[in-house]
DNA sequence: TCTGGGGTCCTAGGACCC
DNA sequence: TCTGGGGTCCTAGGACCC
């Protein structure tokens, strides 16, 4: 029998971080890298010059960002997001290698399946990145969840070759979040309920997971820079300056306190594929190459569709312009939208409501999108149809009776 | 140094219906 | 002839995250 203790004590929740994951999981399976500075980045097909073994970023041209840089390039003052281009200027020596998503996602069943086999409550964030609700398996109590934390890290560090990540564990999701972020890499740290003032009051308020820059400058504009300092604001205040929901959600935030649940399963929301041209596009002059463009897009976005067994009732498109402005336009037909064809209809239609000019800023375009939302299941599908023409039935046999009422 | 690609959630206005 | 308030759906944009 578990002692009503279990149901009375807090959760412990565990946030799960990989250590720069895309480039780490070059070194897996290329310990020639080891000990050099890589950044994971640019476009594929990128060769080593004669004579070198790695490509550098010296011979990167064209455009795009790193997603990753390892801890020796962040040394040099590289980080994810930053462009290519800069990033060649300030370490020009260090390895550049092209992004190979199925190899990184092959790593990341690998460490969440590993994971799982010892706690399986499971939240995926992302590629490499998970939530795990530990108080089952620890009762609440945190010297467990520290030993059940470290046969975590050992077993991820076992199932993919060597790799390592960092572990934040406290009593929710924000805590653990901002925790595992305290050590790294290969760290493990702790925030216990009654340590939150004390640990994580003087970190800066962009810590907490989703204050961003837009927040980050407003709340400095009004003197307040320390997660401290947010949690002494009077929270009408916040909500006044931030809208009701944000404001109360920054003021729980700043106190620690966060209700969510770890959550095993979503739905997808949206789908969408996009792409930013080597060199910008006229919108008229280059109409073929846009039109071909257009056509891959809505063929890749059909094939994710079908892979993930989802139709779409909403089809959109975006479209940055040269000037990095972006606009999206959307359309929902009442028709549920599957092949590449009916994705291409509705990107057409969506593209007509674009205020496109045949020249100046609404003339050259840098990248061009695809999204498809308000998804649904076949299953749902076939059951609205069957709603649909049920509707439409009763319609008609409601029109009759009608009919024979009248005199 | 010009800024990738994949997502989620929130807000706000207008249409439309009751 | 003027005037409600509420609910839901659609659309566009923006902040934020990995």
């Amino acid at each position: 029998m578990f002692s009503s203790g279990v149901f009375l004590s807090g959760r412990i929740i565990a946030h799960l971080d990989m250590d720069a994951f895309y480039a780490n999981a070059e070194l897996v399976r290329n310990p020639a890298l080891r000990g050099l500075p890589v950044a994971v980045g640019g476009r594929r097909g990128m060769q080593p010059l004669p004579g070198q073994r790695f490509p550098t970023l010296a011979q990167y041209e064209g455009r795009g960002v790193l997603t990753t840089a390892n801890y020796e390039a962040r040394a040099l003052g590289l980080h994810s997001a930053m462009p290519t281009m800069k990033a060649a200027k300030l370490a020009p020596h260090a390895v550049l290698l092209p992004a190979d998503f199925d190899w990184y996602k092959t790593l990341s069943r690998q460490f969440k399946t590993a994971v799982r086999e010892l706690a399986p409550n499971v939240e995926d964030r992302g590629i490499d990145e998970i939530y795990i609700d530990l108080t089952g398996e620890t009762g609440g109590d945190f010297e467990a969840a520290i030993e059940l934390a470290r046969h975590l890290k050992a077993a991820v560090t076992r199932a993919t070759g060597g790799m390592t990540c960092s572990v934040g564990l406290s009593e929710n999701k924000l805590t653990s979040k901002i925790c595992s972020d305290l050590q790294k890499p290969n760290g493990l740290s702790v925030v216990r309920p009654d340590q939150f003032q004390e640990m994580i009051w003087p970190l800066p308020v962009g810590k907490i997971n989703g204050v961003g820059p837009k927040a980050q400058e407003k709340l400095k504009a009004m003197g307040v820079n320390s997660i401290a300092e947010l949690a002494a604001q009077p929270v009408d205040l916040l909500r006044e300056r931030f809208g009701e929901s944000y404001g109360l959600w920054m003021h729980e935030s700043a106190h620690g306190i966060d209700r969510r649940e770890v959550t095993l399963f979503s739905e997808p929301k949206s789908i969408s594929r996009e792409t930013t041209f080597e060199n910008d596009m006229h919108v008229r002059r280059q109409r073929d190459n846009l039109t071909q463009v257009l056509e891959h897009l809505a063929d890749k976005l059909s094939q994710d569709l079908a892979r993930k067994q989802r139709l779409a009732k909403t089809i959109g498109v975006k479209v940055r312009f040269a000037d990095f402005k972006s606009l999206t336009r959307d359309v929902t037909t009442g028709l549920t939208v599957r092949t590449a064809d009916e994705v291409l209809q509705a990107a057409r239609a969506c593209l007509k409501k674009i205020p496109f000019e045949d020249k100046g800023a609404r003339s050259t375009i840098r990248l061009l999108g695809i999204k498809a939302s308000h998804l649904i299941t076949p299953a749902e599908d076939a059951l609205e149809k069957a709603a649909e023409e049920s509707r439409r039935t009763k319609g008609q046999a409601q029109l009759f009776l009608d009919l024979e009422d009248a005199p």
